[in-house]
DNA sequence: AGATATCCTTGACTTAAGTCAAAAAAAGAT
DNA sequence: ATCTTTTTTTGACTTAAGTCAAGGATATCT
């Protein structure tokens, strides 16, 4: 979640889009990126069978495309709008001649960027971590701010979760029943409540 | 290995290190960052246990804490010269400065951090991969120019390549002997030829 | 509501990969 | 060189996680 800055946000496109419209395809010309202030975009790849495979789902406050746009030219990925949504479409040109004149603009991508490297070299570690286990209680540590308890609620579908976690629905199934068994977790649909914040913390730096 | 552009050039200080001799520890101020022009650097964490872990291995043309220094003010890692290397240091308040005033210079670092953060995405869906066998493969072919054949020269001990594949070293060594037996690669010490790259290649995406 | 499809869970089984221990090989030191 | 230390390889074993298949549970549609 990123606050755009009001230089920035001036030279943004408002564009709306109705549940279940497709924002582009893969392999479509990024000529642009996007920005998310209200509703839900899923973001998916095909495999080799042509199912779709969720790569992210964006929320307010997040971008998309933002590092491509400054490289390559073509998107390797579709994105669909899951509810209607309003996004704010940037501009290749426009952007590359706002950072020219107006150096808060720069220092506004430069960081941006720099956060999102941080955010990659996260998840890098994260998946570095041998078992499900220890990756599934790291992502849900980082969807609670640190409380002794908390209620994280699913925004995707449990299998969609298992690949982010590099593993399979039925793996991430019995991890949170082993899981909830031990009285760590509480699961109800797809509202997860941790009950104890750092028991599970401590797992992960033994 | 990305090239300087002659105006971000002459902001960096030229600093020579001996071999062995320590850039920064962990923990250290961020307040730049650095480029690699000849010679070698060692990047490496400490673990629970006080053992070193080494994250990567810089070679000229590589950069080190670019992203951190636009970001937060503490580096994560210790970073040491493995043979005698001269660096070229961008002090924070240059570099801002210099983006400020140099719109070329903004657009550089901008291009700079968006490749960097297609890498790191790279390397997500790389971890990605099931097996310790296509992660292994998918290294080798990212490191040969998609020619029939190719030699890998290790940088690294095995023992680091397995923990950047995210795997022991045991379960490294049997998979590249089993490669070997299947007549794919030729290992000898640190270098690896690869007999048959499109053969490899058919294996990731099959 | 009922019907259809999708998703989640569970069980039985297989396999990949980790652990521990020891030998072999390579790299450093004297 | 020879001795010492560190890495790498190998073997025997254990365990985590994947596969396949079936039954439940939710969601979605008309």
């Amino acid at each position: 979640m990123i606050d755009l800055e009001e230089s920035v946000k001036n030279i943004g496109i408002l564009k709306k889009y109705t549940k279940d419209e497709i924002l582009f395809n893969a392999q479509e010309n990024a000529n642009g990126f996007y920005y998310v202030q209200s509703g839900e975009i899923r973001v998916y790849k095909m495999d080799e069978n042509g199912r779709e495979v969720e790569v992210v789902r964006l929320e307010p406050g997040d971008f998309l495309g933002e590092a491509i746009v400054f490289v390559s030219s073509r998107f390797p990925f579709f994105a669909q709008a899951v509810k209607d949504s309003n996004v704010l479409f940037f501009e290749k040109k426009t952007i590359l001649r706002k950072i020219e004149s107006d150096p808060s603009a720069a220092k506004f991508f430069v960081n941006l960027l720099a956060k999102k490297c941080l955010v990659l070299n996260k998840r890098i570690e994260s998946l570095g971590l041998q078992t499900v286990r220890q990756r599934l209680i790291q992502h849900m540590l980082s969807h609670c701010r640190g409380n002794e308890q908390c209620v994280i609620e699913l925004k995707m579908k449990k299998s969609e979760l298992a690949k982010i976690l590099g593993t399979i629905s039925e793996t991430l199934s019995r991890n949170l029943k082993q899981m909830q068994e031990e009285g760590l977790i509480e699961v109800k649909g797809s509202r997860i409540r941790i009950t104890n914040c750092p028991v599970l913390r401590s797992e992960l730096s033994p």
